[in-house]
DNA sequence: CTGTTTTGGCTAATCACATTAGCCATTATA
DNA sequence: TATAATGGCTAATGTGATTAGCCAAAACAG
């Protein structure tokens, strides 16, 4: 006996796994490689197999998407909490590209669990918009845009699917700012 | 001697099975069955195998989808046109929702082609975006935000993540509202 | 029209990885 | 200190991908 595994260990190495090798090794084999450890010895931790990790996996990313997010809007209030939100979101996925994929990837099993994990790191956004003065409904389309937004944008970047070599700093900025006019115009109610 | 098969053929009984049964499913033995053939068969038609398949597979949903879109935009011009084709394209997704799946999954592979067969999409956007007076740049930058939120907009609400009862279209009409909000700025150059 | 080549199917065999069954030493605990 | 639970291991099984090599029908050359 020796290796002393436990979930939180091997979650983190198939992270790991994800973000330098591809979502593709993340397979029992290489994991338990890595572990310096046979393969149905993590059969002791996960009775469901790679299905149950994977799960866990995305479970785990959307936690720490939520934390870093969390930690970005800290002392930060309005645009200046959403723009912060947003740019931590966005490197996020690009320092943890498997990962991020993992988190998608699971979603083939639409399951409750995955609505759970997804609405810590979407609460962040809620919160701040609190202070916008919209009705709840309008509050939900604007969380819906900066998700859809955030997810697409974030996930073609990392991919190196934006063939032109104009910045993406500039295009993620003038996205920025084109919903955030948007969510200021709910406010005021102005039809422009 | 019978079935008689060729790519055309097998890649929309692909395509067929990763919407009606999930894109896990899209198997060489999956396949086979469907087809009424034995699966080293099919290696006479992708000598690649999965992985051939699943790349042609992804070029053929980036193609259905240009095409959908271009009908959509057929006599439309401006926001008119914008608008017809973000609908055709979240229309799409929902209706082929393991097509659009494998579309992205190939993204792990970050082709040439990949940019290639996306490329077809974006044109047509940009086309559109050809009679607004826009710099290069500037286009530039509203394609990439239409087309980051389209993607992520769409794979959310095709999975069912958006848990909020909130009507899907009114919040993705009002995104589409802001979104050719930022580009009728753009043109003006009116600082809001 | 006949001999030859190509095509596209098939069976049998191999490989990789997931998973299960059951063994066993160590650790924790009654 | 007995005993139970833990967490590793080896061996065996199962599924799907892939390869090798056979063979009949179709296409084609003369």
């Amino acid at each position: 006996m020796k290796a002393g595994l436990d979930k939180k260990t091997i979650i983190e190495a198939a992270a790991n796994i994800a973000d330098k090798e591809g979502i593709a090794n993340v397979t029992l084999k290489m994991l338990a490689n890595e572990l310096e450890v046979k393969s149905p010895s993590l059969y002791k931790h996960f009775s469901g197999g790679l299905d149950e990790l994977n799960k866990e996996l995305m479970l785990y990313g959307w936690r720490s998407l939520e934390s870093e997010i969390t930690r970005a809007a800290i002392g930060r209030a309005k645009d200046d909490a959403i723009i912060a939100i947003c740019n931590a979101y966005r490197n996020f996925v690009n320092k943890h590209k498997g990962l991020f994929e993992a988190m998608q990837w699971y979603n083939m099993y639409q399951s409750e669990e995955h609505l759970q994990a997804t609405q810590g790191t979407i609460g962040v956004l809620f919160q701040v918009l609190e202070s916008y003065g919209l009705t709840e409904e309008q509050k939900v389309h604007c969380v819906r845009m900066l998700r859809g937004f955030l997810q697409g944008f974030s996930a073609i970047e990392s991919h190196g699917g934006f063939g032109n070599p104009t910045p993406l700093n500039d295009t993620f900025g003038f996205a920025l700012k084109t919903i955030l006019n948007g969510i200021r115009d709910l406010q005021g109610g102005t039809t422009r």
